[in-house]
DNA sequence: TTTATTTATTGCAATAATACGATTAATTGG
DNA sequence: CCAATTAATCGTATTATTGCAATAAATAAA
């Protein structure tokens, strides 16, 4: 995208915007959803499991890697990727209390 | 982006990384931040309320708009915009499932 | 060492997102 | 009608994202 501006807004608005940036596509979705599902699985069986090519597969794991959503520890030539439990609650927790606020509804809109 | 293979993943996948798009951006995370508190506002507010230029605050206002997030009334000259309360608990739901999924902890990542 | 396996990186093309100045459209008030 | 107000749209520059082929890097096995 162009540049956004994130120095102009609240470190909690980009926190929540920066975790809903790296769940903004259906295929980091369906990476965390396998993860949940199975707990711990290696790159090769995501190739598998979804119809991109490697290459991309391996990005999208960068970026749930850096959004601290999901870890990976090497086994020899396979690495074993999880999702980090701690930070998955404090996602949890972030998106649960913003999206937990009520929205009065008036007759005006 | 480049092109997302939306047709490639389940709806609900799509669901998610559509609604996790719409939020990923701080100047929204403001706009329902803001919307949350007062309720309704018209859209000269967010302008004096945010560091953005009219016609950016008006592209994100659509973007919100096409999630279903926000609607706006026409009254006179100026618009109010509110939360769609329906769609907003809608997204808490989603989410809330999501999010709520148990990571079982091991000891190999 | 050579080969196979697995994942990351690079480089590129195509497309989407961000931001804003200028303009347009719509309505209100005089 | 004319000016003022408010919001949307257009056009455009810049930057980010997506996807993949080709390649590199790293380890294991033979």
């Amino acid at each position: 995208m162009g540049i956004t501006k994130r120095e102009l807004f609240t470190e909690h608005q980009n926190n929540l915007a920066q975790v809903a940036k790296a769940l903004a596509h259906p295929a980091r979705i369906a990476i965390i959803e396998h993860l949940l599902r199975v707990n711990t699985c290696i790159g090769g069986e995501l190739v598998d499991h979804l119809p991109l090519a490697q290459p991309t597969i391996s990005q999208h794991l960068r970026e749930l890697k850096e959004a601290g959503i999901i870890q990976g520890t090497i086994d020899g030539v396979k690495i074993n990727y999880c999702i980090n439990a701690q930070r998955w609650r404090e996602i949890a927790r972030l998106f649960g209390d913003f999206l937990a606020t009520p929205v009065i509804e008036q007759g005006c809109c």
